[in-house]
RNA sequence: GGAGAGUUGGCCGAGUUGGUUGAAGGCGCUCGCCUGCUAAGCGAGUAAGGGGCUAAACGCUCCUUCGAGGGUUCGAAUCCCUCACUCUCCGCCA
């Protein structure tokens, strides 16, 4: 969320920041409330002044025995009352209009985003490894990992619905081989691990951005509770309401989660295979810094991401996600995008964002303890490390071999029992 | 699920015959003094959010907030109701 006094005192430049994202936000009705809202407080205020006098007053004459008078200033505080309940009522519409303005409006985005409507114009920045030449005609795994009874994807629609997957035999072991590989990396980096529950209430997802504005992309229980769509929200929420030291910053935080998410805007996109499902295992760095360093603390994230890569032996590269291309915190994000030979492409495999202090403003997270007065919001920032679904299809794509067989990347044969590699009989 | 106790500022903790208590005291923190160093000591300051005044900073002023919401009252941390959470005991259970 935006402060409403930025957006009032920055009005233009928040209005080409938000013309840039291509995001449509009604600036006139937010100026007319944000206008309307104060001159209520100010009126009300001064007949709350006034009540807080004569209250004293009442309270001085009764001590003294001046029970007329005491009354007739009663009298007076009822009128005053009855006029704070009227202008109250009308305030607090104009407040709720306002708040629900500023809760769906998205991040500013940083000044070294480029400027673009949508993901072509997204720009690379590096890229790791080099693409395999074949020698001979690669599966996509959507053949590869049922020939070798690693992911069924008729059990997942039976069990659930279309878009789950079931995996089997080493395919299970290899997820949570990936699992255990990310998390033990990260924390060799720095990470704390957490385990945190894999549904949220609407307040957490308030904190983070999901909700109110994108509640159609989330599964929702019966009782009001929601599927997390991935562990930020669990990890950044960790310390909703809470006060930081500015000496322990930066936090760096991780946790392994399933996640859900309904990709309701997404029929037709990406339909064969486990690329794009409703369920997905997902390692995920978050980290709490100050203003000073986020971005160079987003830096490191992005390099925390590749170096999983780097370990897999997974050729990929980074881009810089234009303006018309970010998600709705961020100020800034990176895509890491893995090669897969299905796609003839780089794919999505992890997105790091600086949030700045967008999520900390909805959150209450803050700090203290700095170069400062009082206290300031943190910057929140989150990365993949990685995405797990994805990471199995690009080992298995990456790492498959003439016969159908897939050789297991060496760091993650610690946690397969030593298999070196994977074969339909074995 | 049943019964009881609790929820106060960065933290701990007073405060329930309603009225200068936004809140004693302590800890922590900041500044100053003192002090070979350190520790201790002395003095002052120290909640957040919002409105207004000011070109702005400083500052001044007003309002709100004692788990959340509602009620009683001229006035509520203090009384009443609802809800959430925490703790203890019982029940149930992986």
């Amino acid at each position: 969320m935006l402060d409403a006094r930025f957006v009032r005192e920055n009005l233009d430049a928040v209005k080409q920041a938000m013309a840039s994202r291509g995001c449509e936000w009604d600036f006139d009705a937010f100026s007319r409330l944000d206008e309307e809202r104060r001159e209520l407080i100010g009126q009300i205020e001064a007949l709350q002044a006034r009540r807080n006098e004569a209250s004293k007053q009442i309270g001085e004459l009764m001590k003294s025995g001046q029970r007329d008078e005491a009354e007739t200033r009663k009298a007076e505080v009822r009128e005053v009352n009855e006029g704070i309940s009227a202008i109250d009522a009308h305030l607090a519409q104009v407040d709720e209009d306002v708040c629900r303005l500023l809760l769906t409006i998205p991040n500013i985005p940083d000044a070294s985003v480029p400027v673009g409507a949508d993901e072509s114009e997204n720009v690379e920045v590096r890229r790791w490894g080099t693409p395999r030449e074949f020698a001979f005609e690669p599966k996509a795994h959507w053949d590869l990992g049922p020939e070798l009874g690693v992911i069924d994807f008729e059990a997942g629609v039976k069990l659930a619905k279309s878009r789950f997957v079931v995996l089997g035999k080493h395919g299970a072991r290899l997820n949570r081989a990936l699992i255990n590989f990310m998390l033990d990396t990260h924390a060799e980096r720095g990470y704390t691990e957490w385990s945190v529950p894999a549904l949220a209430n609407a307040e957490t997802l308030t904190g983070t951005g999901q909700l109110p504005k994108f509640e159609d992309d989330l599964f929702k229980t019966s009782e009001g509770l929601y599927l997390i769509p991935t562990a930020e929200v669990q990890l950044t929420n960790l310390h909703r309401d809470d006060m930081l030291e500015a000496a322990d910053l930066p936090l760096y935080y991780c946790a392994y989660t399933p996640c859900f998410r309904e990709e309701a805007g997404a029929a037709g996109r990406d339909t064969r295979g486990m690329i794009r499902v409703h369920q997905f295992d997902k390692v995920e760095m978050v980290k709490f810094a100050t203003p000073e360093t986020s971005y160079a603390e987003l830096e490191g994230m992005v390099v925390d991401a590749g170096n999983i890569m780097e370990l897999l032996g997974l050729p990929y590269r980074v881009i810089t996600l234009c303006t018309g291309d970010m998600g709705f915190s961020a100020a800034k994000t990176y895509d890491l995008e893995v090669w897969l030979p299905s796609y003839g492409a780089y794919k999505e495999i992890s997105s790091c964002s600086d949030c700045t202090d967008f999520q900390a403003r909805r959150a209450s997270i803050k700090y203290r303890g700095g170069e400062f007065k009082g206290s300031r919001f943190v910057h929140t920032l989150n990365g993949s490390g990685l995405a797990v679904g994805r990471c199995l299809v690009a080992v298995l794509e990456n790492y498959q071999q003439a016969d159908g067989s897939v050789i297991v990347p060496e760091v993650l044969r610690p946690y397969m029992g030593g298999l070196e590699v994977i074969t339909a009989d074995s």
